[in-house]
DNA sequence: CGTTCAACCTGGGCGC
DNA sequence: TGCGCCCAGGTTGAAC
């Protein structure tokens, strides 16, 4: 489920092939149904070939890979959702079954761009300027959680009358936010995921978004989330770490490390939400 | 403005 | 051993 500091940890692991020229391209095909991938798989390899890595970016949850030397004086992105399964690899992948896209890199240093995606529900796309503003833009992504301010988090969900946990996972309001560390940071803040955003006030606001720096900030030292199905891998197809720290995530019937009560699980729109029905009161603190 | 539901996929875990 | 079923959750789009 790469989130924010699982696809953080993407990116930072492609910086290793920054400069480097793409020396043949191959989508493998077998037995299970391509990606989406725009435009074709055909054309996308001839295009890219001899193509260079210009840089990195993630925004939210995407990563947008710059390619320079496309014949003509634009410049085109891959951009790459890896959604729920999805991996960018500078290493051998966990699996040879479920490569999408191969970039091999000629020159002194070789190696090789690998995006894999177990279930295939990930996608890739080669996009000019107004694409990548349109996939990456504001009108898709809000400011990233990382970035953004506690008086702005408060100003784009204030007002709503959506649970907190279901806005937390809205990319338009703030991006890079998932499932698993919307639980964590709510968690950490002390808040009841059902609590309605317009009934949280200003301290909520600002604890809420202390949370929010300090899990997402400590998941991307961490490298991010390997959960036992072992999806997740970072660029050089090693576990991360912050599984080992997780409060309430995928915990349910297990004690709460702060007060030793039963952890719930409960749905949220069509979601799984863990969390201490002690340490997450409605009333907690001030407010 | 909002919610609900289905769809896209594979594979791990479970009950039988 | 194996089959059928449920579940994981990011994103989009339709229906209401």
């Amino acid at each position: 489920m790469p989130e924010l500091p699982e696809v953080e940890t993407m990116r930072s692991g492609l910086a290793a092939v920054v400069g480097r020229r793409i020396e043949s391209v191959e989508v493998p095909r077998g037995r299970l149904r391509p990606i989406a991938m725009r435009p074709s798989a055909r054309s996308l390899a001839a295009r890219l070939k001899g193509c260079r890595i210009g840089g990195v970016e993630r925004h939210g949850k995407r990563i947008s890979i710059l390619i320079d030397g496309l014949p003509g004086t634009q410049r085109r992105w891959l951009v790459i959702e890896p959604r729920m399964t999805g991996l960018l690899l500078v290493a051998e992948p966990p699996t040879a079954e479920h490569v999408r896209l191969r970039l091999r890199f000629s020159g002194r240093d070789r190696g090789e761009l690998i995006f894999w995606d177990r279930r295939g529900l990930g996608t890739v796309r080669l996009l000019d300027a107004a694409g990548l503003e349109r996939a990456c833009g504001p009108e898709s992504l809000g400011p990233d959680a990382l970035a953004i301010s506690p008086d702005a988090l408060r100003e784009r969900l204030g007002r709503s009358s959506r649970e907190v946990k279901v806005a937390l996972l809205d990319q338009r309001a703030v991006a890079g936010i998932g499932n698993l560390y919307a639980a964590e940071m709510l968690f950490v803040a002390g808040i009841d995921p059902r609590t309605r955003c317009c009934r949280m006030g200003r301290a909520r606001w600002h604890r809420l978004h202390a949370a929010m720096q300090e899990v997402l900030a400590e998941a991307v030292r961490l490298e991010g989330s390997t959960l036992s199905d072992a999806t997740y891998r970072t660029a050089l197809n090693e576990p991360g770490r912050y599984q080992m720290r997780h409060r309430v995530y995928g915990r349910d019937g297990l004690p709460c490390g702060e007060c030793g009560d039963q952890i719930r699980r409960i749905v949220q729109a069509q979601r799984s939400t863990f969390f201490c029905p002690r340490c997450q009161r409605r009333s907690r603190g001030a407010a």
